[in-house]
DNA sequence: CTTGACTCTCCAGTTACTGGAAGGTGTATA
DNA sequence: TATACACCTTCCAGTAACTGGAGAGTCAAG
């Protein structure tokens, strides 16, 4: 019989956290002294405690040891839960993996730049919406802003027209070719026309990043967005989004907050 | 404006994620309103969470993000931060690998065994420790015994001559050629002499199993070390031990409790 | 005016321990 | 025999980053 400092000292495992596995009732002292509440350990718990270490090894947690520790499991079960185990590991190891070249990418970053990056990039899954939109092609660059008011005060004016009722910010997608959609989220579907069509933006992975100020810090944004899609081992799989998260024609466009979204896919 | 919910989706953290952050005061909301005691977020806010968010993402404690987003850190200390993170996640990453192998080692043990093995082994780490120690060459299997008895007996006549303090349980060192080393553990060092010598058992990294019964089963608890060794990818790189927890000469052979250890490092 | 969605605070629970305080026990030494 | 000390006990609190739930107040639509 060894007391609890001594079995402790055989099994390289501290006091604390046998008097802890004790108390959970995972591994139980042999014998408890009724005077002095002492516990007393024997050497026949020896193997018990090390198929619970080698099982904690496996990185199993103290419930699923508990569970395998109950000897009367078949060795179907046992298989099964060690290979759940295996995947479970092996998306953990995908996992960091990933997190060590997103570190990369941030250090390399800043190696260039010697500070923060002006942006930040999150991956995020953006649910679908339902709009009211309508496209026209951008003939060149300075036409942009008069083509995109045109074709805002077309959707809305159609959505006012048909007592439709507006869901949330408009949401510009940038299809092939320069030609832009402008949408506008709506709660329930109202009749197409005006050349403005209903449909569904489909909801999906986005790589996303916030841009304040006005429109001509966009192609700065863009170009943080692509690089950063590119050095993490993502690739851009359709049209990227612009939502207008805060904007009024008449405000300030310092006080623009616009949220760049580009649909990703893991390389 | 936004309510929390509102932002909640904006951002794709749960609300409740986010009265928590406001509460550690990691990311507080804009404005709170007096009445109700509603929180409420403006997009100036975004850019802070989502370098939190890309923060979190890098595998930061929140404490280490709150440091980061304080910007009064030199791009040098934001270096060092981002290298330890990194050197961080590829031990971890070695880590979660070595635990694969092992779980991967025991399905094969099941595949063959059809259940749990018989011995489990763990790496442990051994301390040194002083003891009073003999050799002798056995010259065949069925010697073991009496040659054992001979050399503990005389290892235990020396220490009980020079007044010495028993430490511990009895220790085979198994050397070269089949030449075992009885040890026994003592407090404080003795005189050698009667071909007795006094010293350090080396402290080193052990693998470790428990064998309980009598001597006859001890091929089979070496093999299981031995395969173990080699299926997880360790050597061996010295002489093995026996330590016998348990035992009397007059006792019954079952209960005989002895840790079988094996020196070894990573290949 | 009600219904349902939303918000608030506060409390408890999660995992696997770790640290500390206050008090009892066992042994070696002066 | 006194005492120092190492060791043991229980109980309580804290860790990290939330998550869930209770009970109560708020808001907008029908």
């Amino acid at each position: 019989m060894l007391k609890i400092g001594e079995f402790s000292r055989l099994v390289n495992v501290p006091v604390k956290t046998l008097r802890y596995y004790d108390e959970i009732g995972l591994f139980k002292s042999d014998y408890i002294d009724e005077q002095t509440g002492y516990r007393f350990y024997s050497f026949e718990q020896l193997p018990r405690l090390n198929r619970l270490l080698a099982l904690k090894d496996l990185g199993m947690s103290l419930s699923q040891i508990d569970q395998l520790l109950r000897e009367d499991l078949s060795a179907d079960q046992l298989r099964g839960m060690l290979l759940l185990k295996q995947v479970e590991l092996k998306d953990l190891a995908e996992d960091i993996r990933e997190r060590i070249a997103r570190v990369g990418a941030r250090l390399s970053l800043i190696e260039t730049e010697d500070k923060m990056p002006d942006y930040e990039v999150v991956i995020k899954t953006v649910d679908p919406v339902l709009v009211a939109s309508k496209q026209e092609a951008v003939p060149h660059f300075a036409a942009i802003g008069s083509v995109m008011d045109r074709l805002y005060n077309g959707v809305v004016a159609h959505i006012v027209k048909h007592k439709g009722q507006f869901a949330g910010p408009g949401i510009t997608v940038w299809h092939e070719n320069f030609k832009p959609e402008a949408s506008v989220p709506i709660k329930k579907t109202i009749p197409e026309g005006d050349d403005v069509k209903v449909h569904e933006l489909p909801g999906d992975q986005m790589a996303c990043l916030v841009h304040h100020g006005g429109f001509e810090g966009f192609p700065r944004a863009y170009q943080a967005g692509t690089q950063w899609i590119e050095a993490n081992g993502y690739e851009i799989t359709g049209p990227s989004r612009e939502v207008y998260l805060q904007f009024r024609p008449d405000g300030n466009p310092k006080d623009y907050v616009t949220e760049i979204q580009f649909p990703v896919a893991k390389v």
